[in-house]
DNA sequence: CTGTTAGCGCGTTCAC
DNA sequence: GTGAACGCGCTAACAG
């Protein structure tokens, strides 16, 4: 079934049209050193053959292989698709290739470094990975330009979300609204996002004279997306109900667990927002809680301006030293119906 | 910044190993004609020169170009990722790369035809493109083997859901339940899939008796996701009990509609499943409605059996007539509470 | 077992 | 303007 085609290259346009595979390269590449006579010739010829120069062959032969990679985890959040978008504008305009680089759930650092010994890559952008020394070596020691998105390093561009200040801004909102029994709801990983969440919480608490009360945070026991689910939110909101003295507001680590909750709330016969405060993070889709700005439009901005500082640097047009850009999330108060535009 | 070190080969290794370039060769493909002695020097001479063997030169040079490539549109539903999910899990044991093809929104055709002539990918995955004839011949013409996902077609292997016979047992089992005013909520575009939709929900209504009326279906304006997004049912769902006669039930077609409707129901005071039914389409979240199953698992397996499939083509080891493999969405009926495990 | 050599498909100096 | 020859980094027959 496969290789029943006499793979046609250059040599055969070459000879259908009368000139040197040189010429036919220059049309490829469309060199001006050309008459636009036999240019035409060897495009009929292209177009009769159905002609298509090989991408390999093509990158091997010009030194400077425009190869970028992606990374990332099987986690998959529903961030990639918008970091994943914002990146592939820039790549379409240049012609670009993206590899992609697959890191399974368990084990990533090997895979990151079974890929990177596969083969020349220009570009990688990685993606949620916590970048350790022995990462960090193989990086360098392999010409690469690269980016890391959510994880903050000083060898390297780093992209990142500033989570301390982002829950420190929601919940001192939550502190100034004169809640005294502040609830988390969080993801039961413990992930350096999540640590960092909870040190925001913690510091809006101590800030507002409120004392950090461990039962106050919550998380649910499923997995699916790695604990920032619906589901999860729903079954942690269900303990913070059932306390002696339940919470007033709560502060959910994702937008799906803001939802989980508000979904727990209103079973109960709760209220939202009346009688209960719910902050969500990530995404405000709605009116029903307080929310913290839109990660889904950051991840597209993010994606962008990783892409373009990569190519920068890959095509040798950048050689800044490396740079640190951090996002924080913006606390977004909704007060208008739902799904009311601002 | 970039090319400032000088790319170390297999000629590097080769003479600081005392060996001919063809031995490092053998022992990177894991040749068995080669002594465990030379064998461990050459691997010597690996690590201390970090090298990596150029993946684009290697498959230059073997003929058979461990390629697969995807082709995407845009327009990323949350699908996507289960799909990569699945896809992902076989191309990692075979050490195969995955190339990304970015479909724009728009000029999604001229887009593929732009990719394939960049040059061999031996394995196409083609999500939710429809195939014209322009689109089938290009494929053809290139050796590669081809799987299609989203869209049915004779030629090749493709996956695709049976939305007619999906709604029509979503909205059978309204009509059973004893439900005369059937309304439903779509996505504002005129997709095949939102037409079938269309075309099984109608179908349902006939069968049972009931008369089709175009004003029962409604759709939001809101553009994201496609029209499939919770605003959007939200929306739609608004409109449906603004009706002289409002409607009892709703066929949504999608999850994150069927939530929108719940919470415009929600707002006016309106009990889900009490005094409204809702159906969802693509995933089973909770029990405010009855769901259909879930798609989200489906494109997992789809992802999964499609790669099989193509990577069996591509190696050869299958040359099966084109398949054409159909999931219909099973109808679940939920009556636990929230999250409750079947 | 190991070294030599000829390509893979294309880009790129050079002479013509 | 155009053509021949060499090289990119590696694999795959061949010899030895």
């Amino acid at each position: 079934m496969p290789d029943d085609k006499p793979k046609i290259t250059i040599y055969d346009v070459a000879k259908r049209a009368g000139v040197a595979i040189s010429t036919v390269s220059r049309v490829l590449n469309e060199s001006p050193d050309v008459s636009s006579e036999t240019r035409q010739r060897v495009h009929i010829a292209i177009d009769a053959l159905n002609f298509r120069p090989d991408r390999r062959a093509r990158q091997l032969a010009q030194q400077g292989s425009p190869t970028l990679a992606i990374a990332i985890p099987t986690l998959t959040t529903p961030f990639h698709n918008s970091l994943l978008k914002g990146i592939r504008v820039h790549l379409r305009e240049r012609d670009l290739d993206l590899l992609f680089c697959d890191l399974g759930s368990k084990e990533r650092h090997l895979a990151l470094v079974q890929f990177l010994q596969r083969g020349a890559v220009s570009g990688l952008l990685l993606v949620g990975l916590k970048v350790t020394d022995e990462i960090a070596g193989e990086l360098k020691s392999m010409g690469a330009s690269v980016g890391i998105i959510g994880y903050r390093h000083e060898d390297f561009d780093s992209y990142w979300w500033d989570d301390v200040e982002g829950a420190r801004r929601a919940v001192t909102h939550l502190v100034s609204m004169g809640h005294s029994r502040i609830g988390m709801i969080r993801a039961a990983a413990d992930s350096r996002t999540q640590i960092r969440r909870i040190d925001g919480y913690r510091a809006a608490l101590q800030a507002g004279g409120l004392s950090f009360d461990d039962h106050l945070i919550a998380s649910g026991t499923t997995e699916k997306h790695a604990g920032y689910s619906e589901e999860s939110g729903y079954e942690a909101m269900g303990k913070l109900l059932e306390l002696d003295e339940p919470v007033t507001a709560v502060f959910c680590t994702s937008d799906a667990q803001a939802m989980g909750a508000w979904l727990a709330a209103r079973e109960r016969d709760i209220r939202v927002p009346e009688d209960l405060a719910l902050v969500g993070y990530d995404d405000v889709k709605t009116s029903r809680y307080v929310g913290l700005s839109s990660m889904d439009q950051a991840m597209q901005a993010v994606g962008e301006q990783a892409a373009v500082r990569l190519l920068a640097r890959m095509s040798g047009e950048s050689d800044d030293p490396p740079g640190s850009f951090c996002y924080t999330p913006e606390l977004r108060v909704r007060r208008s119906s739902a799904y009311r535009r601002d």
